[in-house]
DNA sequence: TATGAATGAGCATTCATTCAT
DNA sequence: GATGAATGAATGCTCATTCAT
């Protein structure tokens, strides 16, 4: 009747016999399908309307088994919220090749915030801290402290080398990089709530925000 | 105990003598204290996790008075929703005095949301319904019906004017208005926020957007 | 908005000029309509799940209407069986015309039982009393006191007239004038539950079940 | 303030050690304990006054523990009574002994009956079915199905064989079984209501009852 | 380690009763 | 007298958390 988690069985060979990856190996397979039902429940329900109950059986696990893993309901979803963000930041800020131009930059950036967020579970990962921002300071902070601080900060400098390279004209733009950002989050909102409404282009979109930043056109 | 609502009080002379407002209006002036409180609740812990007590307390009611105007807690969200959002839309909708430029149309615009949005509760509702969307899709569907797709058609409509008047040169915005409104949107979500992490000076980062796409200079 | 009790509105002219029958008489019919209200709303639903409400929309009044006639939900109860039990009880204990057989006597008591009282909402406040007796024992107490020891008592004499006259023979029911009156108790309760089912000719019951007792044959 | 089901506990030896009794054992003890409980409260209050948290206290169990062997309240009503009158229904259907006179088995059901339901909690079970059947049709349809047409059916089959074999001379008395068995059923009600007030024999009652219909004169 | 039965605090909702109009 | 808006105690049900197995 308890349902195994599919997804992440990528491992072993039997079910009862885990050949290498023993022990550990089970417990990590084990907390990453937890993780990865609790997001889908959260993203659906919120956090106060989630039950352990059904994030259990979605993970296919007992529901004691939960708090083998996590202190209580508030720190898993904490938790979860640092083990989704933090790999997606390190990918997006280890990737700029420093080459070619600031627009290029931006452009690949883009890409892989389109790839790796819009359109995905990251993305109404990203709702979701918004809707329960308030009632988890420390998740805001934790967002605000990694995400956006920082977004903002390398932002800021990407458009302080285009105004130094003539790229851009806008010198007050480096005043506010959430202008820069803007459109890339109302994208991820539009998606997780108006998408069944009027689905959006949102990598022409972005384009269509860069011509107006960098002036010129170019094809993605 | 008992507290008086007291921003809404605007009936009578004194607080103690209500000579006409009998009935009714007494009745409206309860309706709308409950309106009020339970906006502050829902602002402060989402749907789920606001108590109908605290609502009650709040508004100086006994929990079951409630019940006389409200179906349930739901129905109380959407009417809600509803009862703060329409005035608003109408507001910032009757508002274009036809005359100037279309910068001045979309500052006037922008003028009024700030004065009429952010830095207000109604700003925290906005990130209250992104938040509460996907378990109210009823919700959803109205704030997209009424507000969105609604304040689409008008950008676009104003960008195309500012296009045809050569104020604005980027020809594709008109297929991406949330382009111009994405700041607008993001300052919403970053008062409610982050506001304390990092203060926001919406009014100048709007001017800012806004000489990016008119391309000219203003003091608002 | 409010209705007016129509099958007990059988008074007066107008209905705000009650020429003869005023105050008064126009409390008494309010009063009565509360009560043929509450007895259809107890039957219904039994004494706990009775709402007041609902009685007083049946009635025609206001909720703070029944509160003058009755001092609560409880001796509401207990009136109103009182009120509907005595008249009934007056009516079925007044009739034996001295004279005939004493099957004659019983069998015009079994035909009055039969118009008043099964087939009757007064039946189905018979059933009503077994099921809130246990709650009620001032009810029970006073079903016992003013029907059933009556009744039995009633029974036994004219047993004993029968026995003493040759009509009947079985003398040891004169212990037990249960027996005599059980199959119009059950045709009660039958026709209260199980009419739906499959429906019981009561009078031909009885008719059967007086042959058992007076061993004669007659047609009613 | 925990207070053990006693009258179930027939599994082990010492309360305190149930070696084999592990698991489903508990269970069904549980089960049973909130059944008896329940069973309990309903008749002493019905349906709507009972309190859960009354069953729960009596059964010593939590509140939630009720709710996981039964859906809700209504279902508990609704099992309760199909798991008490089943096996009633079964052993009393179980039993005649095809030998003897239509009398012996009719007495024989009789004692039974009178041991089985009569003074007993059963019996008070059967008020109960009287008293909630209008509002649980449910219930009363189970009733009827199960024990009504059934007992009605099973005595019109004896009347039938004592009409035969010449014990019986009423021959009507085939078309209303009720006749037979209604002393029986105000026997209980009797019990249930009115014990105190006046006690019953309800054994010496269906003697003299069925003295009446057999005409003969034996003892049990 | 994993389980899931058991717990009981917590909350939405109902409804008898009151009382200002 | 009548009214019905307002009250708040009462209660069914849920669900995070614990712990014996």
């Amino acid at each position: 009747m308890t349902k195994r988690s599919t997804k992440l069985a990528a491992s072993s060979a039997a079910d009862g016999e885990a050949p290498a990856s023993s022990r550990a190996a089970r417990a990590a397979e084990r907390r990453q399908a937890i993780v990865d039902a609790a997001m889908e429940e959260f993203i659906a329900r919120g956090f106060a309307a989630t039950r352990l109950d059904d994030i259990a059986k979605r993970a296919g696990v007992a529901k004691g088994t939960i708090y083998l893993h996590f202190k209580d309901k508030e720190s898993m979803f904490e938790e979860l919220v640092r083990t989704v963000i933090v790999p997606v930041v390190t990918r997006l800020t280890t990737l700029p090749p420093p080459a070619g131009s600031v627009r290029d930059l931006v452009e690949a950036f883009a890409s892989n915030f389109l790839k790796e967020v819009i359109n995905t579970r990251r993305g109404d990962l990203v709702r979701l801290i918004v809707a329960e921002g308030p009632r988890f300071p420390s998740v805001a902070d934790f967002y605000y402290r990694e995400v956006v601080s920082r977004g903002m900060a390398g932002m800021r400098t990407l458009i302080e080398l285009g105004i130094a390279r003539g790229e851009i004209r806008q010198k007050d733009l480096a005043r506010y990089p959430q202008i820069l950002v803007a459109p890339a989050m109302i994208a991820v909102i539009w998606q997780s709530l108006f998408a069944r409404h009027s689905p959006l282009d949102a990598q022409e979109m972005l384009r269509v925000h860069l011509d107006l930043i960098f002036g010129e056109r170019r094809t993605t």
